[in-house]
DNA sequence: ACTTAAAGTGCATCATAATACACTTTTATT
DNA sequence: AATAAAAGTGTATTATGATGCACTTTAAGT
């Protein structure tokens, strides 16, 4: 996942579950400005600023294989 | 994932690819202090320095759902 | 045990993430 | 179109991430 897509992903799980950013960011102790910053694609947040956005909506910071082999 | 398990998943990455920490640095752009703090479990890096270091790693950074429904 | 490469640490600097506050813009809703 | 709520922005401050350099410690190999 390139970083606009860790964006557009907690936006979309966000709006999904209906909470605006100032609840969200009260939930998850990230400051207003940090999750707004976030979200419009501006900033570079931090692994434990994403990790406790990301908690709050049910999702969870994971690595993956790229390209995993095809199973055959 | 908490983030010592990033932590370990990168840091057992690199050494299952047998490269060094100053290897990556320079393979990734990451500065070699920036990635040994960061395998030491110091530090708290940007979403930027962990996506360098795991492409390199040929690792991405992804958001899942946590507790994902039991399939019945 | 010696040697050497790799990993870890102390310290200092620069850049920038995190944050608050006040204000503007956008988006719904009536 | 008026209103209200949510989202986005400018500016400033504080905290800390990113980095280099020099040094120490640890691990591997002979």
């Amino acid at each position: 996942m390139h970083f606009e897509e860790v964006v557009k992903q907690i936006k979309e799980r966000r709006e999904t579950l209906q909470v605006t950013q100032e609840t969200l960011a009260q939930l998850s102790g990230v400051g207003l400005r940090t999750l707004k910053q976030f979200e419009s694609g501006k900033g570079n947040p931090t692994l434990q600023t994403l990790q406790k956005i990301a908690d709050v909506l049910g999702l969870e910071v994971s690595l993956k294989l790229k390209n995993p082999p095809v199973k055959r």
